[in-house]
DNA sequence: GTCACTTTTGAGCATATTGCTCAACTTGAG
DNA sequence: CTCAAGTTGAGCAATATGCTCAAAAGTGAC
């Protein structure tokens, strides 16, 4: 990904819906090239799912909390897995230390979410965990800053 | 959001390029109603940014970790501009407890996750800060369990 | 059941966008 | 210089979009 590629990211997320043609016009760019490039990105793994876009809360999920875990080890692959097959769990990682899960869950309301922390506690091979509620987003997800560097080249 | 915005939006998850008349013959739906619906869940908030879709590697941030930091809650506010002013921290949460926060972070390369991880230590507020890197992803950011929940109007 | 209200649908139409191809022109690396 | 890769402008057929409208179908209140 270069300075340009940035730039037609830039665009794109001040304006989601722009249509290449409009793309191409606002960066000086002929439709060609915006359009390769996006092709290119969107098939080099540049762009993650659609999903990503979607808002939890919309589907009626407005509570964010991470749980973290320690995990016997030799059991990462079942925990992984019976993490994946609880709905709520929207993202795990596996944190330095090999032992130490971080767990994102939605849930519904606060019966919701104590569900779910029993459901991952549950899970064969997760020996302790603790749950954090995200109370406030106070820097929501964002790469503009990133993507700004990028695009003036440093 | 109801069942059949859901159902639009898996459609979407599968296919981010598929336009409105590809997805309303695949639902069975007209095009009249995608297209009212899509502009509606555009407007409505259901879909955030379209950052999200960004993958930090591909700008050549290989390296997330988490901070997690202790913060004088009276600074909140300072605390929250400081750390967004950091190009490298892409989410920043306020954990239960008004007093912890939860700061993802990427990097380029190890050095460069010292140095950032140092600018944090250094926001005026800050108290404590611990750091986690995510080794693995055991499970990618997704929506898809709880959006089939909800197409099929559980 | 009836009324009012919202949503969905199908249709139509002008305009814009897409996907594709091609040849010519730049650009940077070796 | 020479090659390979990227960019550009042009063109073209097929398709999608944005918009409007009126009729049909659901929805909930009473």
């Amino acid at each position: 990904m270069d300075a340009t590629d940035a730039r037609i990211l830039l665009a794109l997320a001040a304006d989601p819906r722009a249509t290449v043609v409009a793309l191409a016009e606002q960066l000086s760019l002929s439709r060609n090239t915006v359009q390769a490039r996006l092709v290119r990105m969107e098939q080099g793994g540049v762009l993650g799912s659609f999903e990503r876009r979607i808002s939890p809360k919309a589907l009626d999920q407005p509570l964010t909390a991470f749980v973290t875990a320690q995990v016997n080890q030799h059991q990462l692959a079942e925990v992984s897995q019976a993490l994946a097959d609880i709905a709520e769990v929207v993202e795990v990682f596996g944190l330095s230390g090999e032992t130490d899960l971080l767990v994102r869950v939605v849930a519904a309301d606060a019966e919701d979410l104590y569900r779910v922390a029993g459901q991952i506690l549950a899970v064969r091979g997760i020996e302790r965990t603790t749950t954090a509620l995200a109370m406030r987003e106070l820097v929501p997800h964002r790469l503009t800053p990133l993507l700004r560097r990028a695009a003036e080249g440093r």
